[in-house]
RNA sequence: GCCUUGGUGGCGGAAUUGGUAGACGCGCUGGAUUCAAAAUCCAGUUCUUUCGAGAGUGUGGGUUCGAUUCCCACCCAAGGUACCA
């Protein structure tokens, strides 16, 4: 072979790996010998959607791919698997049109194949495959195989029998609580609970039935049912996402959507607020998902402060974090739906408040705070009294106040808070001013820092930090109120009303959820009819026929069954996306294990991921969950790390660059994007294929695409092309602008497709994909080739002589630059690195096997399949995967002589070569007794001469 | 609004702690090779220029012998988001 086949190479290697399993990872149980240090380099795993993967998707692998193979060559035994991230909306949508099972779509998206509507599909699996990825692919994962998600089911239970205890800040066994209650009752024990849990003593808790056992237990749980408001919309008869609202209407079909309350399951994520928080100072994250972690869980330090409520027994309690500012409560704001505002509302005020919250639940929560501009509100007709002075503070909703955050409710400080301020202003309530020598008269007053109280009795000359702390004592003294911290962070909903997802192994035994036991998982999703929600209003759970516990039998059988005495009915909700996907990196480590999530010396083996590479979408979802869940398993036992992701990268998005046809405004005639400005024109999509990489449009094959235009005129420039115009969007199949990464490698291989993803910029960074570029690697990647081939008739040749100097120097320059890349993430840099080390390679006419052999394993991470090829012409009869990476050596570089710049002013004019060694004075010496720093001074006489040795020289003056 | 990231040639981007701005690649220009094209190779390519030189890293200031790099103020773009009491 004298050029470069890179489909034959390509295909050939693959072939190779996957025969002698080069990438599969020892685990500690495969072997008796001592492994070498393990290294764990995880990808976020891809949700496999029918549209395959275009050439976005592959970046962060491509990234991680050269990290692991990198690890492998220092000598560790690397873990890089990748699996199917496999429930989800996508799948079950098409199952609603085609009526298709969404597990077999899924397993064709995987696999490829045709699925019944005849659609030809190339499955995940083949296009990463094509990529030469070094993925352990006797590792994957599926989050929708069952057994998979019996461990997610196992983990649910887990969280299901364990409870808060905030005095050992950590979680623990649910019976270990019911002991405390049964000596105790519930008045010592510090737990994170429910809001509304009354208090009971030991005996009244043994006085109780089951049930009201059970019931009271559920507030305390880390997994617990409650009534959460969800987006309903009873035309679609389901439960929307945020966005899936648009303009307060469905975004299919344009249903009205009603806020509903709907008993559902939720995650105690809560109590673990403050170690979510702590754990942040423990892993080396990128700073920014660091921080919007933790405006996420929004912690303040404030008080809460109880409010009686004049002519009524109830009270209500607020957060604020201003209680120096007490004394200057104007009015209360509720959310429109606090539990309180029915009971308070006087009857005069009645029908306004109802009106008021009605309109209000027909906005969403996006739009209600989006909506900065609209102040609207309505007095419930109540007045609060205030702790302090006693005086009647009226009380008002309006749904700037948001039932979800703190308490539901504020007290309005309209002097030192903007929007209070507005709210007043709006209703004409009065703006007591409490801030010494500040004009409130046109905006609030929100500094802390400046602030003298006064017109507040006893707080009166205080300073914000002063006045803080005399207003907590008082508020606590008088049973008023506490010192306390508030987060943001809210319960995390855990139920979903769709098919695809994991079933909860969840009984109800008369209304009340009942565990089914870890030996008889997994409890598999039944088959229904159709995917749709039933008429009622139930998840598409509720058309299974076949989905009832029988606890004698332990199994499914028939809803006809269900007796509520052995036979119960089963929970129609299934699990949410982030489920599957919270304590997957841990099944990797250990994933046939039918016994455990992993065997305890597999998890001590592999620790926890050490890098972790995706995008930065996942920041506050999939990425928070999961450290919750870790930390919840780490404190019951199951795991030994409490962060599941040591090191993690952001990989930026490759963004598409889509083409434009311009189309005359009213007229059928399209021109050619370089006239466009002499029209008034409108921009349409053409599909990238069309169009070649010098932006000229085949406008036969447009016409075929868009028929619409088979009898348009198209107003050409220059010698009859049509030009497009470009502009970078996200790649998406509904802009056209999508190039999958099949047709790259069919035309340039996936090593050129790796270095050229690498190439484009760095990975952290959005970057916009330009086919026109990929020439440069693949041509380097053909003069690498020939650097091995300059036989006779091009054939293979490299000699055992002793390399040049200059070549050695290369070299290690090379090895030096690329280990220092690689280690910071700066895979572009070492593209360019390797392409000058070719270049001069090639100029020195360089054949040494004493350079080009360690040359290969530079770039193997790299560009794999070439490197194998050429390595294994070197003579060796193994894998490159594993040889060791080249030793940098110093001595290769040592230079006895520097080109310094000489500068006049900060300005560069010359460069002059000077011995390394030579001293301060000299070299000024050397510099002034040369011709052209006397034509550059023009016959000034220098006021200063900065000579810094092996830097440079600057002239001043 | 707030948070984050970024702004350098025609384009993607480079510049280790403040020390030769524009590496490397694309594109473009000219040339070689070819019947021709592709491919390959060679040279050039920040802008202005009176060919001496001058200007130049979003804008305006500052620190410094010297600033893409550090400080202050501002402008623009992208992503995220929560009216958070």
């Amino acid at each position: 072979m004298s050029s470069y086949h890179f489909n034959d190479i390509e295909a050939k290697w693959q072939a190779n790996w996957a025969k002698n399993n080069t990438f599969k990872a020892k685990n500690p149980s495969d072997s008796n010998a001592e492994l070498p240090p393990s290294y764990y380099v995880l990808d976020m795993f891809p949700y496999p959607s029918g549209a395959g993967l275009h050439v976005g998707h592959p970046l962060g692998y491509i990234a991680s791919d050269v990290y692991a193979r990198y690890k492998r060559h220092k000598g560790f035994n690397v873990l890089h698997p990748m699996g199917y991230d496999s429930f989800g909306l996508p799948a079950e949508q098409y199952a609603i049109q085609t009526g298709q099972h969404p597990a077999e779509t899924t397993k064709v998206n995987i696999e490829g194949g045709v699925d019944k509507s005849g659609k030809q599909i190339e499955g995940y699996r083949r296009q990463l495959d094509r990529i030469g990825f070094s993925f352990d692919w006797s590792r994957e994962v599926r989050t929708s195989n069952p057994e998979y998600y019996k461990w997610t089911q196992w983990i649910f239970i887990q969280l299901f029998e364990s409870w808060y205890d905030e005095k050992q800040d950590k979680a623990r066994p649910i019976s270990d609580l019911i002991s405390i209650f049964s000596s105790e009752g519930n008045t010592t024990v510090q737990a994170t609970c429910d809001a509304n849990t009354e208090s009971f003593t030991a005996e009244e808790w043994t006085n109780l039935s089951e049930a009201a056992q059970q019931k009271i237990l559920l507030k305390y749980r880390l997994t617990y049912l409650a009534e959460t408001e969800v987006n309903w919309c009873p035309q679609l008869g389901t439960v929307l996402a945020n966005d899936e609202i648009v303009n307060g209407v469905s975004e299919r079909g344009g249903y009205p959507v009603v806020r509903k309350k709907m008993k559902q399951w939720s995650m105690r994520i809560t109590a673990y607020a403050q170690r979510l928080l702590d754990g942040l100072q423990t892993i080396d994250w990128p700073q920014p998902l660091k921080d919007s972690q933790t405006n996420w869980i929004g912690r303040s330090e404030g008080a809460s402060v109880t409010f009686s409520v004049k002519d009524h027994d109830a009270t209500i309690d607020v957060f604020t974090t201003r209680p120096d500012t007490i004394f200057g409560v104007s009015f209360m704001t509720l959310a429109p739906e606090h539990e309180l505002v029915g009971e308070i509302t006087s009857e005069a005020q009645q029908q306004a408040v109802n009106e008021y919250i009605e309109a209000t639940a027909k906005r969403s929560e996006r739009e209600r705070m989006a909506d900065v501009k609209t102040i609207s509100g309505v007095f419930t007709g109540a007045y609060a009294i205030h702790p302090f002075s006693g005086k009647e503070i009226p009380i008002w909703i309006g749904d700037y106040v948001l039932a979800g955050y703190g308490t539901g409710a504020v007290m309005s400080v309209p002097c030192g808070d903007q929007r209070d301020y507005d709210f007043a202003k709006h209703f004409a309530i009065e703006i007591p001013n409490i801030f010494k020598g500040v004009d409130i008269s046109e905006a609030a007053f929100a500094d802390k820092e400046n602030t003298i109280i006064t017109n507040s009795d006893f707080l009166n000359d205080l300073s914000y930090k002063e006045a803080t702390k005399k207003a907590i004592e008082a508020l606590e003294a008088k049973g008023h109120g506490t010192g306390k911290i508030n987060y943001r962070l809210r319960d995390a909903v855990f139920s979903r009303q769709r098919y695809w997802g994991e079933p909860f192994p969840v009984y109800y035994k008369n209304g009340l959820p009942q565990m089914i036991a870890l030996e008889h998982l997994p409890l598999t999703l039944p088959e229904v009819e159709k995917y749709l929600p039933t008429e009622d209003g139930e998840p598409p759970l509720g058309r299974a026929d076949v989905w009832a516990w029988d606890t004698k039998a332990n199994k499914v059988v028939a809803n006809t069954l269900v007796d509520d005495e052995t036979v119960f009915p089963l929970e129609l909700n299934t699990m949410p996306g982030w489920a599957g996907s919270s304590c997957y990196m841990f099944r990797y480590m250990d994933p046939n294990n039918s016994d455990a999530l992993a065997a305890t010396e597999a998890m001590r083996y592999w620790d926890s991921v050490d890098l972790y590479v995706g995008g930065s979408e996942h920041a506050t979802g999939h990425l928070l969950y999961s450290r919750f869940w870790v930390k919840f398993l780490y404190d019951r036992g199951h795991l030994l790390v409490d962060e599941p992701i040591k090191k993690l990268i952001n990989q930026g998005m490759i963004l598409g660059e889509s083409a434009f046809v311009h189309r005359v405004e009213g007229e059928h005639k399209l021109v050619s994007a370089g006239l466009a400005n002499n029209y008034n024109t409108q921009p349409i999509h053409a599909d990238v294929s069309l169009v070649n990489t010098s932006n000229e449009l085949d406008v036969a094959a447009f016409k075929q695409w868009r028929t619409e235009f088979e009898d348009a005129e198209f107003i050409t420039e220059g010698e009859g092309t049509f030009k497009v115009s470009r502009e970078v969007e996200k790649m998406s199949k509904s802009k056209y602008n999508v190039v999958s990464p099949d047709e790259i490698c069919d035309r340039y291989g996936a090593d050129t497709l790796r270095m050229y993803e690498m190439f484009l910029g760095p990975l952290e960074q959005a970057k916009p994909w330009n086919t026109a570029g990929i020439t440069g690697v693949h041509s380097f990647l053909k003069k690498l080739w020939k650097l091995y081939h300059n036989g006779a008739n091009n054939s293979f040749q490299v000699t055992d002589k002793p390399a040049s100097k200059d070549s050695l120097k290369t070299l290690h320059k090379t090895i030096k630059k690329v280990e220092e890349d690689i280690e910071n993430f700066s895979f572009n840099t070492s593209v360019s690195t390797f392409m000058i080390a070719v270049n001069e390679l090639g100029a020195q006419k360089c054949n040494s096997k004493e350079v080009l052999q360690p040359l290969l394993v530079l770039i193997s991470p790299y560009a794999p399949h070439i490197a194998e090829e050429l390595w294994n012409k070197l003579g060796h009869p193994e894998s490159i995967a594993t040889a060791q990476f080249p030793v940098f050596d110093e001595k290769h570089l040592v230079e006895s002589s520097k080109e310094y710049p000489i500068s006049f002013n900060g300005k560069m004019r010359f460069t002059l070569e000077l011995p390394l060694d030579m001293s301060k004075d000299d070299i000024e010496a050397a510099v002034m007794a040369h011709e052209k720093t006397a034509h550059y001074l023009e016959g000034r006489s220098p006021k200063k001469v900065i000579v810094v040795p092996g830097k440079i020289v600057n002239i001043v003056g």
